[in-house]
DNA sequence: ACCGTCAATTGACATTGTCAACTGTTATGG
DNA sequence: CCATAACAGTTGACAATGTCAATTGACGGT
């Protein structure tokens, strides 16, 4: 076999490198995923997912995006899910389906956010899975904005709230906020004073009724 | 030299050990610390670490120690400094210092909050340094509810307001929040939606005056 | 003066990321 | 129909690193 491969392919191999990956990641943690033992686990040999990876950054790279995919799938199912209208509901489910993800997956996330050497950009890329996983989110708000109940601009409250879940959910999984009970109390607590927070105060009322 | 050392002597040079691992963390990131380079930075061989740390992950969790000391020092400085009596003012105060810090040593900061691999429970030294950080916070902020002017205990507040800033200082580390200015303003939007959040209607318009 | 204790160093090894050389197959031009 | 080039894939090799084991050497008590 030494017919050069097509983008189609290749794309494919990497996907499965990647699937596999990720499948040692949630398996072994972060410090369990080698190159040789993908290798191994994919059926090929050592050096093969060279081929489909420039190195192991590359690797780490690509399973940030594809857990991001999976991140984005898993806010927009919960959000298409509930049938809510109300935008602050579908904030709510989609924060809620956000956090779920970030505990029931704690490697995976971590591995989503990990951090790269100082002067990395963000390859573009990346950067349209961000953008396309902070839609889920900047929806509703736009459609809140639009109605004139929020303080501020859509996409300067959803770094907000983004910021403020990723917080949270980092924190849990490095076992720093305790219990199951505390930690249900904050995520609820975050949500009644970004609620409360970011509507205007005419509509507080109504919105926590 | 075979005298068996005394606690004192012990601790002096974990501290050495810990401060160079430290700067090398800073200098180098993190992928650049590692043992063998600490002892020669340190000028010991390459083992003398493990006289003084069970192994690596011993050494990671001084250091997680240590910064989060100088964390802790840096935010109390800063509300001291500000001889200002407003619980409101010194909470500002205190979350500004935080930031400040978590930007001006990212690897540290990062080094801090590291996963520590799963079922490893937080160790008793690392919690008593946690609480005394969570303290700088929650001191203002129990002055504050005593007052009768938060929608909730301190506890509860301090976990939220933690949470917030640590995910806001992650995402910044990480190059996704985009440029200084989007950062100032999410950091400002964050401030005020949390001071509008948590304090009871009455006083909102006096906080935020 | 001797011996055990303990700090400290050096030797050695397995794991891992990665480069380089090698193998073998397939398509194409003569 | 064959030779050659291009390319997928494999194996060898090496440096860096964490860590264990054996060694060395100094000090204090008997």
């Amino acid at each position: 076999m030494s017919k050069p491969l097509s983008d189609d392919e290749i794309d494919h191999r990497r996907s499965i490198l990647v699937a596999c990956a990720i499948t040692l990641l949630e398996e072994n943690g972060a410090d369990g995923l080698t190159l040789r033992k993908l290798a191994e686990a994919a059926g090929v040999s050592r050096q093969t997912p060279y081929l489909y990876f420039k190195d192991k950054s590359d690797l780490l790279d690509a399973i940030r995006i594809a857990g991001l995919i999976r991140l984005t799938q898993a806010t927009t199912a919960a959000v298409n899910e509930s049938e809510n209208d109300g935008y602050i509901e579908q904030l709510r489910v989609a924060g809620e389906a956000y956090v779920r993800f970030g505990l029931d997956h704690p490697t995976l996330y971590r591995m989503i956010y990990k951090p790269t050497r100082a002067e990395e950009t963000v390859s573009s890329e990346l950067q349209r899975a961000l953008d396309a996983n902070s839609l889920v989110t900047a929806a509703p708000m736009k459609a809140a904005f639009d109605d004139g109940i929020l303080v501020m601009p859509p996409e300067r409250l959803n770094q907000v709230f983004w910021a403020s879940l990723h917080g949270l959910i980092s924190l849990r999984n490095e076992g720093l906020i305790g219990d199951d009970e505390t930690f249900v109390q904050t995520l609820e607590d975050l949500e009644n004073i970004l609620a409360t927070g970011f509507l205007k105060v005419s509509d507080k009322a109504q919105a926590l009724s």
